[in-house]
Order: structure tokens, then C-alpha cells, then sequence
DNA sequence: CTGAAAGCGCTTACAG
DNA sequence: CTGAAAGCGCTTACAG
């Protein structure tokens, strides 16, 4: 295989010294193109690939960047992290990826070993727990970092928070039934207390109070598992319950399994929107209501965001909020002619 | 914040020399325990941080691997994906992630991307398609490949392929929709002429060959939406088959939506198994039957593999395939006490 | 067990 | 527009 060419190979071959060739690398304006063929042609036969470390060394960005996600088996978050880092891709960024599953010391050991690596800047939907502030460190290091989809440091102005309008899309959502005709409307799914949870939750409180409803929740895993199984339950335990707003879609999936199983017919019998619109929503039997967080769009309005931070020095400001909509379908508004 | 601390001042600040300081990051036993825990002291009250651009110049490994996916919203290969890099995280190895969406100038971009940032290995599960052959350049710069799932470099010497026995998975759940006293059985997405779609079409034929029975197929993208779409469309033009092995559970899962929707009871007027067993086929209702090929272990199964090539020379086989077994469920053997 | 020295492949002022 | 020189923070023989 030999070794892999240097800057200097290129240059001896080029005909130029090994400064001209660094400077053709930066595409800088200083060289006349004749020049930059020539060295371009040598890089070409040489076989010539780009050393980062060594760049990296000296100074130069390392054009990688950190993508932490709490839970990337989940479609919500996988859809935003693969939007994302295609997004980085298109712009020449390459993207280190990890998983925590939701485990607060190997978030932080991750973000240790990518700090090492020397990314250019974090992107993270971070865990909620731990014992000390998983930012501190990034902070010494000083990396330009954005929490999204959870905010977990409040230090917003070193780490600025992107998320949907979540309160909105709970609004939206209790209004919507409300409007068709339902009075008992439970909240389903979701941590008690987790903010996430409690933003999701405020939106449909509020529509429930102008309606002069009482709101009542049963909290859990935001799991297709929890659905069905509240599904079953409320089937056997609580025939008066008209409507549900799930916390994701992963669980009005799941509730959806259960009444089927149940024989409970979802969107007549009883209806569901659930949040954050996934893609088998769209596809699933009844076909599922949902607050539509596109994820896709975030993923890439998240990264370019980023980019403009690290490119023109341009910070996101400390709070910003993407607008959601409801999504109706049959599973809030059967008609017959949805047959 | 200030200039990140180097072993240099480490080396100062515990009264050692710079190359005392590497051998211990190094762990070398050459160091005594003294001398060593004077070293850690130094760096954690300096908040040291490892420069990897530093060492990689000077030759050692990066302790980065390239992973890269061609479709990653897809859960079998998030599912994969995940636990791939989890493994590898904890061996201290950095995960760069890239997602190809079966486009191979993406992938060929990506693929020189990483070589640029020194991955020490690779592990890709490749596009098809695409003018040259994608690996030339990781050969020319000798980073050790595999090669899993998909097949697409035909020099597994240099490129192991790992990946599932799909023949026989295709041939037990073909035997078992036969003993369930089939007769019509049809194979459901996938499409035509893919290594992976013969290989999980092989097994299926085999075993209705041996059944004397006729094949059939549909050919299809492996999508919830094609699923659901064939499903309408059987409802509607082929009343006479009576079951389905399907490329994926994807696939399958679609069909269950689409025969809820068209009135037919999965599972008893129509018999359905699926491919992969994810996480969701257990809990849909009604539960789905599937080839299991347990992602999460292989995605293990790899990492280990490749982990053992990069740090004990030990290259994987050629040829790896792992076995799968036929998990059944209510689709496809529905029986009074499952109601 | 520890220290002094060279060098990995780049980038960055500084001259010309 | 191009060249010579220094140096980024490590690792690696080589002495001691």
C-alpha cells in the first residue's frame, strides 16, 4: 500500500512549495488557478487524501461534529438525528453519533471521548439525571453546544435550547376534541414531572379548564408497550372515557393495538391524537391524529442553525421554539365516509 | 477559558518529564504506581484533556470507527446502528455515524470523508448501485471493512461480509405457514432481483417446491405503505391466497394495517409472517410471526468482530452468517384462546 | 523506571 | 502570487 502522501509529495510533484498546496487545500484566493490545477492534477495521481490531525494540530476546525440523543431507537429522535446529520454531511461535516439510551454516565463519558476527539461542536438532546452538570465540561473546553428537544442546563445563553412549541400542540389538540364533542379527555403517556411532559400537558390543561372540563392523566413510558396496556385498562376500567391525548405517537400506536385487541373501535368509540406525527401515522389503520413536530425539519433547521454558528459566528438566540400543527385524521374524526 | 492544558505543563506541574506523562495515558506498565497516580492527580486539577489529533499524527489509532448505514430510519438498522455504537463506546471507541439513504454519491462522499478523518475501520452496510466499485478507495488506504447485511463487493477477503441466514429463515417460515395447512402462500415485498430478496425468496421456495406447491410473488419497496397497499389490493384481486411471508416486518405490519382497514381478520382469514422481528412486532395486535434476526445482538456480534481485527489482528471469516429462528405469534397461528 | 530529542503532516505569519 | 521556517501536542526509539 506504501505510504499514504504528504503535502510535500504533492508539492514536488506539483512543482510548487508545500505552502501553495496547504493554501490550494483552503481553496484560499491567493493562488491563480492555473496553480491550483496543476496542484489539484498532483493531489489527483497521488492518490492524495487530506490529513485532519494534522490540521487539526495546528489549529484548523476538525469538521466534526458531536450528536448525542438520548434514545436513537426511537423514531422521533432517529428521524431528527439522521436529518441533522445529513444535513451536516451536505455542508462537508462529519457526524460522531452516540446513543446514551437515556444513561446519564455515558452521556457523560461520550461527551469526554468526543471532546478528545476534537469536535467542532456539540449538538445534544441530552439525558435527564445525574449527579453533576454534564455541560461543565464542554463549557471548559469551550464548544459551541445547543441543547435541544430537552432542556436540561439552564444556562441558555452558553447553551442555547431549540425545541417545538410544545404547550401549543397540546392546546391544539384539546381543543380539537373538545370541539368534537368530547367532555372526558384523559392525557396518556409521558414521566410525571419531566418537562416534557409537563409542557405537552399545559397546552391541553389549558384548553381543558376554557372548556370547564376536568383533566385527568395517567403517566408512563412513552413506549407502543404502555399504550396497549392503558388501552386494555381504560377498556375494562374506564368505559367513560371518551378521548385521549397521547404524549407521542409511540403510544397512541400502541393505543390503537390495544383497542383493536380490545374491540374497541379507535376514532369511533373512542378518539386519539397523539404527538409528533411520525411517518406511520399517516399509514396506520385508523389513521392517526397527531401534533405534527416535523422532526426531519427541526433535524435540519437544528443543524443550520449550528452551522451558522461555527461558520459566522452567528448564536442561536437562547430560547427558540418551532411551530407545531394538528394533524387530523380518522382516529379523532371518524365520518363515515372514511370507510 | 483559557489554553487547554498539554503534558507538557502536566508533565511541570507533576515534576516529571513529557514522556512520563505519555506512557501513562498510554497505561504502559513501565511507569511505577507512584509516579503514575502523581501524573492523574496533575491532569485532574489541570482539567487535562487528551489531544487525539496530537497522537494520531504521531501514528497511533484513532479510536474512531465509521459506521455507515444505507437507510437508518429504517428500525432494523437503527436498531443495528445503535447497538453497534454502543458496543464499540464501550471499548472507548468513538462512533462517526453517516446515513446514506441508498444514495451512492452520498456514501462515496461520506466513505472519503472518514478516511480523511483517520477512521481506523470501517463497517458499513452499503448502497447498491453506483458507477464504481465504493470500497477502491478504502482499499488504497488500507482501513480494515466489513461488509454487512448487503453484500456488494465481491472481494469478502478483503471485506468480510457478515450477515443473517435469511435462507433459512425464508425456509422455516415457508414449512410453517405449510404445516398450518396453507396452500396459497405468497412472498411479499422486497425488490426484485436484490441478494437480499433472492436469499429470503430461496428458503420460502425451497420449502414450497418441497410442499409441491406453486410460488408467487409482489414485488415491492420494503415499506409499511407497500404493505398496507398489497394488503387492499389482495382484499380486492386475490381472495384465494391465504397467507404471506413477507421481506420485512415492516412490510408486514403495513399489511396488518391495511387487512384491518379492509375488514380481514390477520391471523385467521389470512396468515402473515414477517421478517426481522423488531421491537413492534410482539406488541401489534394482532402479535406478529417473524423470521427473527435479532439486530441488537448482531449489531454486537460485528462490533465485537471488528474490534477483535483492529486490536488482535484477528480478521474475521469471509463469510459469517448468524442463525435466525422462526418466532410465531397470533398472525399466523391464531388459535380461540389467543382472543 | 525516567529524560532529551526528533518528527508526524499540516497551517500560519512573514518575507519576497 | 509563492517560498522558507516555526510550531501545534503528541509518540517513539534511544540513552541513562
Amino acid at each position: 500500500m506504501g505510504k499514504r502522501a504528504t503535502i510535500l509529495d504533492v508539492a514536488k510533484k506539483a512543482g510548487v512549495s508545500k505552502s501553495t498546496v496547504s493554501l490550494v487545500l483552503q481553496n484560499s484566493s491567493l493562488v491563480k488557478q492555473q496553480t491550483r490545477d496543476q496542484v489539484t492534477a498532483a493531489m489527483e495521481t497521488l492518490g492524495y487524501v487530506y490529513n485532519r490531525s494534522a490540521a487539526g494540530l495546528r489549529g484548523a476546525a476538525s469538521g466534526l461534529i458531536g450528536l448525542i440523543i438520548n434514545d436513537l431507537r426511537n423514531p422521533f429522535f432517529t428521524e431528527f438525528a439522521a436529518s441533522a446529520q445529513m444535513c451536516f454531511a451536505r455542508q462537508g461535516y462529519s457526524t460522531v453519533i452516540a446513543n446514551t439510551d437515556e444513561k446519564p454516565d455515558i452521556q457523560a463519558q461520550v461527551i469526554d471521548s468526543m471532546i478528545e476527539h476534537g469536535v467542532s461542536a456539540f449538538v445534544i438532546s441530552p439525558t435527564y439525571g445525574g449527579e453533576d452538570r454534564p455541560f461543565d465540561r464542554i463549557e471548559r473546553a469551550g464548544i459551541p453546544t445547543m441543547q435541544v428537544l430537552r432542556q436540561v442546563d439552564e444556562r441558555t445563553d452558553l447553551f442555547p435550547f431549540a425545541s417545538h412549541d410544545y404547550t401549543a400542540g397540546g392546546r391544539l389538540a384539546g381543543e380539537h376534541l373538545i370541539a368534537q364533542g368530547c367532555r372526558k379527555i384523559a392525557f396518556v403517556g409521558g414521566i410525571e414531572d419531566r418537562p416534557i411532559t409537563l409542557e405537552r400537558m399545559s397546552g391541553y390543561h389549558e384548553a381543558m379548564t376554557a372548556g370547564g372540563l376536568a383533566p385527568q392523566a395517567f403517566y408512563g413510558r412513552p413506549s407502543r408497550a404502555f399504550g396497549r396496556d392503558i388501552a386494555l385498562h381504560l377498556a375494562k376500567e374506564h368505559r367513560d372515557i371518551e378521548a385521549a391525548i397521547c404524549f407521542s405517537d409511540l403510544v397512541a400506536l400502541g393505543m390503537l393495538s390495544g383497542f383493536a385487541e380490545a374491540g374497541i373501535r379507535a376514532g369511533r368509540d373512542f378518539r386519539i391524537v397523539g404527538f409528533d406525527d411520525i411517518e406511520e401515522s399517516s399509514i396506520a389503520y385508523p389513521r392517526l391524529s397527531s401534533v405534527r413536530c416535523d422532526s426531519a425539519l427541526f433535524g435540519q433547521n437544528a443543524a443550520e442553525a449550528m452551522l451558522a454558528w461555527i461558520t459566522a459566528g452567528k448564536r442561536p438566540p437562547d430560547q427558540k421554539r418551532y411551530d407545531v400543527d394538528l394533524v387530523t385524521r380518522q382516529s379523532s374524526l371518524w365520518e363515515e365516509r372514511d370507510v
